[in-house]
DNA sequence: AAAATATATTTACACAGTAAATTAATTTGA
DNA sequence: TCAAATTAATTTACTGTGTAAATATATTTT
């Protein structure tokens, strides 16, 4: 599988590239990949064949064209040929998907859990529910299932799944993709969330066509992954991309990671939640009407016009913008996407976000910057884990 | 010379793969090439023996060695196949400087220069008298040189040469690479001043032995390079890396960029040369004493013990180290190389920077830095910009 | 139905790179 | 001093991917 010769690896080269441009261009025809892949037809006809007889590929109905001559058959990834599960871990739930070779998701569940009471073999147990479950409910076989990716908030060393920092379970020796994999058998990928939703962005989502972007998310933490030409960017120790607790306001508010004035300690659920909750307490505002606090209900009251929140967030937005300002200066990125639950605040955040990072960039770099706010499903964290399984079973189809 | 098919490119990737790994070990056997870029030894007679017909590398005379067995022939670069022409542009000054294929400096020259008042054409002369002058300094006929890299400061699209944002001259349709070019008959690259001596660190610096890692110039501006699994890092227009406008102090010093609180503006040598006027005025300094103000000057004073002129070079330490770390933590690099001009304010700056770094990192990924601070020679730009060439030189030598 | 046109496959082959055998250059030890 | 041992480099014989060109296939146009 791996330590190929220089002329071996030359082949499985051509081999990946012919795939990976059927998996981009979803349909796409012999001559076509000729042409991209600067490969020659007789090579594509070749290849594309080992790959049908593998069933990874299929040949689609040529359909009705106007032109003369011999119509191109169109190929396609067999989106059937495996399947692949995803795990997220959040501080208080485990999201379970199971997705096809297109990363369509197939099912999912999500199962309520406390990490900070129990040991990691617990955890490991819940996986292995969730991952079976996911699958009978996909009404699939878990031989069908090739491989598990588990998207993991906090800095760890994704070679090895080895966590610097875990804000979940205590820390141990065994990992938990050693724990999965032998409950399961099956090969298991461990990754950051942000990291692995990244790349479900690049293979699958608004930066399929992009070679450099960044995206981030939301939720609890602030996360980044870097895409820079089509790789995600991990680092020397594979813990880079720590945006959330880059430093804006030199001895500002406490953050949880240790600093002070961290973007995090301004813009996540927590801080806005705060924040919310001393401005309304000094006001005339009477906690019994509406039950317990949430962002759905801040953002609910600051939409019907409650100045005090509405500014709340916008100072959130312009913390983030000035973080997003640096982030446009560093890497002239051809967009930003943003991600995960925070985004449901909308314009409330995201016009102040804007209006500061026009501020604080040069016009030249932060003009072109395409800033997207992505519509968030609450499986996407757990499709985005099942994509680092994915990456890996199109690395090596070819190898059984 | 391009379009190249599959196979072709296969084989030009190996060819090279050897060269850049002769290049990286100065000197190495065929039997060690064999084994790290994973080729037959067969392959590498083959390549080798082309690349000695083609006077590239040469064979050392094999040292003695108290190993039983044939001693390996050290192959290694012959730095007099070719040489490249390099020209830097500030604002005072051209500086010219010859190198061989190993970026050895040859000769070098400076002239002096007032940009802002003559045409473009005027510039493109001295450039071509520098070159001129530089290739006679060193004994070598023009045909000799292979090519010219430029560095320039400011912000530019790399593949066409065309300014997006340039301090020193007016910019027209016409590019100074295309002037240069013709009027020497010689290809020349156009490239930003920091990025072309992040080239040079990457080659043959102290980035030779890294594949992430990031430069950080000091001079008028604050520039930077950013090196990814060994590559130059450009961004989507070509103009990333604008680390020295990346905003700290919201509303803070007017730059000259036009926005407030860039880190260039409280880190160049005009913000501190203006901060220690101020300070100086104040205090019972006498002016005449010590004639012009200088950065030289400054740096004496401070060192015998003036303490407002300590502080200023510690606050823009500091702002400095709030940049930095935010870089740490989005890179989590393997190093980060000071260069240029201003690395010989010495500890009165990067003391305090380093503290900065620590308290507005975390220390999982701010300990493992290593914070360089390079020695400056006068001709290191000039010698980056002819690491541009040098590139290029590397990248197509098997084609004539 | 033949001509024109475009796609895909087959054929015949080139040649870069490989494994294995051979040659070359050394040290060690008897 | 010379055979044995050891390691490096080259040569030999061959493999097999990928290529160019020819051919087959599928379709529209006239």
């Amino acid at each position: 599988m791996t330590n190929l010769n220089s002329r071996q690896r030359a082949q499985a080269l051509n081999q990946y590239t012919i795939l990976d441009t059927i998996r981009m261009h979803k349909e796409i025809s012999r001559i076509q990949i000729a042409e991209i892949t600067g490969q020659s037809r007789a090579s594509v006809t070749n290849i594309t064949a080992d790959l049908i007889k593998k069933n990874l590929i299929y040949e689609k109905d040529s359909k009705e064209a106007a032109t003369p001559g011999r119509r191109r058959v169109e190929l396609a990834i067999n989106p059937d040929a495996a399947y692949v599960a995803g795990i997220k871990l959040s501080s208080s739930r485990i999201s379970c998907a199971v997705t096809d070779l297109q990363a369509n998701v197939r099912s999912s569940v999500v199962v309520p859990v406390q990490f900070d009471k129990r040991p990691l073999s617990y955890v490991a147990d819940i996986i292995e529910d969730a991952v079976r479950g996911c699958a009978a409910k996909a009404n699939l076989t878990m031989d069908k299932i090739f491989g598990i990716g588990v998207g993991v908030p906090g800095l760890l060393k994704s070679e090895t799944g080895v966590y610097v920092w875990n804000p979940l379970y205590r820390t141990g020796e065994t990992t938990l993709s050693d724990l999965i994999s032998k409950r399961l058998s099956i090969k298991t990928y461990i990754e950051n969330d942000s990291n692995a939703l990244t790349l479900a962005h690049l293979w699958y989502g608004k930066g399929a066509h992009s070679n450099n972007f960044l995206v981030i998310t939301i939720e609890e933490g602030i996360g980044m992954g870097i895409i820079i030409d089509r790789r995600l960017y991990r680092g020397i120790n594979g813990i880079a991309s720590e945006f959330g607790h880059m430093v804006v306001a030199p001895g500002g508010e406490l953050c949880r990671c240790g600093k002070r004035g961290c973007i995090e300690a301004y813009t996540n659920e927590t801080a806005i939640l705060s924040a919310a909750e001393k401005s309304l307490r000094s006001g005339n505002w009477c906690h019994e009407n509406h039950g317990e606090l949430s962002l759905d209900l801040l953002i609910e009251l600051a939409r019907a016009g409650n100045a005090p929140l509405k500014s709340i967030f916008a100072k959130a937005g312009s913390i983030m913008g000035l973080g997003i300002a640096a982030l446009v200066q560093i890497f002239n990125p051809e967009k930003i996407i943003f991600s995960g639950d925070g985004v449901k605040s909308g314009e409330l955040f995201f016009g102040p976000m804007k209006k500061a990072i026009a501020e604080h960039s040069n016009e030249e770099m932060s003009k072109p910057v395409q800033i997207i706010v992505e519509k968030w499903k609450d499986s996407d964290w757990a499709r985005g884990a099942a994509t680092t399984a994915l990456k890996e079973f199109y690395k090596y189809p070819f190898n059984e």
